[in-house]
DNA sequence: CTGTTAGCGCATTCAA
DNA sequence: TTGAATGCGCTAACAG
């Protein structure tokens, strides 16, 4: 016997509820079975053996089977999210919206985290791709490496090949894209700098690699740039995308460049690092001193003390996008989700001299 | 023909890459093919055969796939994990850990939030059965209600019948528990105000349906008493777990209650709430008029002005703990995993008066 | 409106 | 070691 499941006619009793014995019991065929439990909106099944396939149902305590309906019309209703942190603010925030548009539709979310390492990210698309999921969303940033890159896209690329959608929070050159727009950002954060009177900028940085940490510093340098100012390397420091890293880069970049008397921090958890060295390490007054710029306006920012002023990403938005886009039949149009400032307590006028 | 997918045998050269087309790629039985590509370990198959097989799949761009396994095995990869709400910190470092663990055991994770709808969150327990994940994971806290709770066993009951396993963050009554000492936690909280010298002290509660916070209040009260103190209901305000409903909740009680010189918040976002409600709205010096206590230690905790003093629930460590709890055959000893006291800025002397 | 039936892709038993 | 054959639970023609 291939299962030791089916071994009897009679042993069928202790087995797994299938269709199969709901069918039975109601005394009707499988199909009208089927019909009943799953069929669509479209009714086609009579009012008394809907009923009696119904309270079979009921009185078996059936459970459908997912993956032999998946195996028979080869299609799930799973969507694979790839993040690099669930508990990062960030990706958290993206998720939720995911889930909430995934909840209109009836799909099930899979997660999947690749602590932010491309190569977990390549494996984890491979297994949501075995898993047959409807769709993929990838919440994180690119890096900046071809063979990487390259192998990632060709995975996606089987993916999409298979009927499979892909969707992708922020340009990654495959799929559906939600874009998002750091380099207005970063440009709306230096400007409002700028306008404070601040001459000599500095900028807090993620990892080099990461394409949206290219994108936000592009931003802010062409700004300046444009203003008349300037965004030499010596002022940016890269670091992890963490407040640890935040805190270790603003030390950093104060030693290197005292002079300097605003921060742009590429993002919020970065912030808070720097403004605790500033407060803490250098015992330097904000905004009084030195002005300092956060990104993505996580929900935090606005405890710190003082409340961080930074740049807020639509990032729930822009996970309810991701998942319309994908079950959309035609995406039709879709307007870049707009960023903005959020002015509060961390900048003020640049101190003269 | 039941399957557009199978008209003619040459058709196949354009369909889906299965194990059969492997087979024959490489010339070998769709058996060997599944035992070099799937088979765990033990290597049964001759070294000729498995390079021709591997190279087969290589060649063809194989993806195997996980629904047919499920079937064909009648067991999943997957791990079904219900949270209130991903966005919420206190979850996504649940889900981190977890997330973690199941990596190493190399196991999909299926998120479902229910944003704190105890209807959805018995049909998302459904949903997964139906899913044949493996095991389940309850990551939140449940509510005081027969009937709710009744339905949500009996669903967890006939998930567990189907062989497969369920364990819970918290006490549920059902399945493995991770236990967390809520009221150990409150009781720690509530001693280091007394030991401060705090006589009258306040508790900004969350929702009273849920059991978390029954047993948070339970042991904050409880060791009051035990000190030879109090803890009237008209110094325990109930509300929101959110930042929100703690700035409500606080300015409520306060103005209720004006000679209190400390409030216990039973997590950390009420406790920032609380922050702002008694710094901003009240103008009150915290913890120079009033000392201010929070529960979770979530990592915003330490960039609050005045940084907070919390108890540190062991989040991480818990959700790594269930899943281990869960694939393990005999689970074992497993400690109380301990809460401690952080002792930050946000708590003082009592003012003398 | 209802039933019959042929697969979906794979694991596994049994024989060879 | 290897292959042939069976069934996992369900859907979707198709026939009636």
């Amino acid at each position: 016997m291939p299962n030791p499941r089916s071994t009897t006619r009679a042993d069928r009793s202790t087995g797994a509820v299938t269709l199969q014995r709901v069918a039975e019991h109601a005394g009707v065929s499988i199909a009208t079975a089927s019909r009943v439990l799953h069929g669509g909106g479209t009714r086609t099944v009579g009012e008394e053996l809907r009923r009696r396939v119904e309270s079979a149902a009921r009185e078996l305590g059936y459970v459908s089977n997912a993956p032999a309906q998946a195996l028979a019309r080869s299609s799930t209703s799973v969507i694979g999210l790839i993040v690099h942190d669930v508990a990062d603010p960030y990706f958290a925030a993206i998720a939720a919206g995911a889930m909430r548009a995934a909840r209109r539709q009836r799909l099930m979310i899979m997660i999947a985290a690749t602590f932010r390492d491309p190569e977990l990210e390549i494996e984890y698309v491979r297994s949501l791709r075995a898993q047959r999921a409807r769709a993929l969303l990838l919440a994180g940033s690119g890096v900046e490496d071809e063979a990487l890159t390259g192998r990632l896209i060709a995975e996606l690329t089987g993916f999409r090949e298979d009927g499979g959608r892909v969707a992708c929070i922020g340009e990654r050159g495959v799929g559906l894209a939600v874009p998002l727009d750091h380099r207005g950002g970063a440009a709306r954060a230096a400007t409002e700098l700028w306008r404070l009177g601040h001459r000599r900028i500095g900028v807090v940085a993620g990892p080099a690699e990461l394409v949206t940490v290219r994108e936000r510093l592009a931003g802010a340098r062409q700004a300046l740039l444009q203003l008349g100012g300037e965004l030499p390397d010596s002022r940016v420091v890269f670091a992890d995308f963490t407040r640890a890293g935040g805190r270790d880069a603003a030390l950093e970049l104060l030693a290197r460049e005292p002079e300097l008397t605003a921060v742009l921090a590429l993002n919020d958890l970065m912030a808070s690092g720097v403004l605790a060295a500033v407060r803490d390490d250098l015992g330097r007054a904000v905004p009084g001193d030195l002005s300092v710029v956060g990104f993505d306006d996580l929900p935090f920012a606005a405890d710190l003390r003082p409340a961080l002023t930074t740049v807020r990403l639509p990032l729930e938005e822009a996970g309810e996008r991701a998942v319309q886009l994908i079950i959309e039949e035609s995406p039709g149009e879709r307007p870049l989700l707009g960023v903005s400032l959020v002015v509060r307590d961390s900048t003020g006028p640049a101190p003269h001299g």
